[in-house]
DNA sequence: GTTTTCTAAAGTGTATACACTTTTTGAGAA
DNA sequence: TTCTCAAAAAGTGTATACACTTTAGAAAAC
């Protein structure tokens, strides 16, 4: 094939996340590289570097000599997921809280209003996006590429968890939280910043059809 | 070439690894394809799977149609590394100290026994290597892969900055903050324990150079 | 009818060939 | 000398070939 543009495997990775995450490709399906090639109209050489970029973000897991299959977290995984972002946003809400100034919480809420829109106007996958967005526009908004690149990866993940295991009407009252959060961090509370976060997290968990939640006992 | 053990990759990217930890790389040098495969006495192709897989590490960039060059993190992405650790390990430090039992953190102090050890006898990389594994290992004894993974993750990037900006003595006194943070760990002292690691955290940093001196320029 | 075994088909793993890009080099001009 | 630029050399990007493994299905054994 002739040299094409260099985001061609970019491409493939984004169709097949968009395919994974829009459940078009159902968890546990597998994904056959000459298929896929193609579809695609590439090689395998592509297609097997998309697949292992989709397999470090968890997306997919690669079984030797077996191939790929989309993944299907499992219920322990996904509660981890869930713990070490509430580990890590309580540390990125705290540090957002001491050291924004006005302009990043004015930012924080134009985002808010997208949301608002978006949920207004019945955008579903819109909605989910933004939903997601919000969090990983903190971390930006930090100007810590880092964190946001972390956040990134957890989030994509946790789209699939979610959608493995969403019950009905789940995460409706994410757009409420988030401005609850902002109002939070404009009046620089930290202490209630901090635990509508925390919360805001666990209620996106609690809506999930996750066997009981091993709980952490409660701080004495 | 004839199937090889299915770890060929993973062989090429620990040696790699150590080779760009243990600084017989420099940052900013240029990894050459043809070159490695030679030296491994595999193909290009292996040889690219395993710098793919080190550039999602950020141990290595690459730049497309130029090839792949040893990472040279900048003081900027140092601290926001930093920062993440900080965010991260606060929360997993409180979450420890909540559901720990006694057993684990009798683990805890044998790793402490273990870093004792390496020090006594003078072995610095075996003391390097531990001191990073006693952050890693709070995660593993959580139950916590998603969070372990993300650690060392963080760690191996920790490392390259470390050799990159470390000034004469720096973390000579990690294993000393180790000790204290289980001792409050045993104690249940949460406020304490947070305040160490935290402080743990900001001494190693601070170990560094990463005032604004101009950086180790690309090797030609 | 069920289980086991053998074999062809399908699929993955690695090497290699070739197209394209970047870098280096060296000769000629200012 | 120093700059320019063309052409060779070196290196990366993608496709393809082939070796090896797994899978599926039919025949044989029980």
């Amino acid at each position: 094939m002739r040299r094409m543009d260099s985001t061609t495997t970019g491409f493939i990775v984004e169709t097949l996340t968009r395919s994974i995450v829009e459940h078009r490709l159902q968890p546990g399906s597998k994904l056959v590289e000459q298929t896929l090639a193609d579809q695609f109209g590439v090689s395998r050489t592509l297609i097997r570097q998309a697949l292992f970029k989709l397999s470090q973000n968890r997306l997919i897991r690669m079984e030797p000599a077996r191939g790929a299959f989309v993944s299907a977290p499992s219920i322990a995984e996904a509660q981890q997921v869930f713990a070490v972002r509430r580990m890590l946003e309580a540390g990125m809400t705290q540090a957002f809280i001491r050291q924004a100034n006005t302009e990043q919480i004015d930012s924080l809420k134009e985002h808010i209003a997208d949301e608002q829109a978006a949920v207004m106007r019945g955008d579903v996958p819109g909605r989910t996006v933004l939903l997601g967005d919000f969090h990983v526009r903190m971390a930006q908004l930090m100007g810590n590429d880092v964190l946001a690149h972390m956040l990134m990866d957890l989030l994509s993940r946790c789209a699939l968890i979610t959608l493995m295991y969403q019950s009905a009407g789940a995460a409706e009252h994410s757009h409420e939280e988030h401005r609850a959060i902002v109002a939070a961090l404009e009046a620089r509370d930290e202490a209630r910043a901090l635990l509508l976060m925390d919360q805001h997290l666990r209620n996106v968990e609690a809506s999930l059809t996750l066997a009981p939640t091993d709980t952490i006992k409660p701080k004495p």
